[in-house]
DNA sequence: TTGTTATATTGCAATATTACGATGAATAGT
DNA sequence: ACTATTCATCGTAATATTGCAATATAACAA
């Protein structure tokens, strides 16, 4: 039915479930390596970096917006993006929160 | 189209993304969480745990296995799963390769 | 105002994902 | 052999995601 039942689950894990789908796409991952790399701020020469549409690097982009993890201000008639650190920090320890876990069970005594 | 276009980006990105989506649905959350809690082998009791239909928790089971997050045993009549630490690692390591690169980066002078 | 440039939004086609009923395969108990 | 139990697979319907052409919007320049 492609729906997922959120009902089901607990607020951390559907949380965790939208902010992986932010990493589920490689454009999206090329997004924000290039702006780690750049380090300030980029404009959207995206497009050429990337080689997907216009269109379609906007709606990435906004995708990394509304979830917090990049922040765009208007600087003229382009628009500069940049790494939101405080989302970033905030999303790095949402997974963090799961991948130690495993530090405090078995190690080798599993099946 | 739905047709993610791999072709345009590094094996890293790719490889990332994949892992990520498996990330992107709670049930999958929902069911490593309970491996944890659980520690040593959990036989599929998911079904009940989670409140899914048993095919679809054998499809989410699946996919956890096949990028080598978790492992599963035939054990008798039923299969015994638990967390595979040597994917676990694995995978936490490939998240946070990204995670860490902010902190070379600004942290405040952004735009 | 008119034109240009940079980005966002809309609409749509193609593909992917999610969920489950029905069915199949394997094991254990009687 | 028969039955119950456990789990996987198949087929399919409903929904989500991806990508882009066309169009809209907004800021600046002449």
């Amino acid at each position: 039915m492609g729906l997922t039942k959120t009902s089901l689950f607990t607020t951390e894990q559907n949380e965790l479930a939208k902010v992986a789908k932010i990493f589920a796409h490689p454009a999206r991952i090329a997004i924000l390596q290039h702006l780690l790399k750049i380090k300030v701020c980029a404009n959207g020469d995206f497009v050429e970096e990337i080689g997907l549409a216009q269109p379609t690097i906007s709606q990435h982009l906004r995708e990394l917006k509304n979830i917090g993890i990049i922040q765009g201000t208007i600087e003229g008639v382009s628009v500069c993006y940049c790494i939101n650190p405080i989302g970033w920090e905030k999303i790095k320890k949402l997974f963090n929160t799961i991948f130690d876990q495993l530090d405090t069970c078995c190690s080798d005594d599993c099946c």
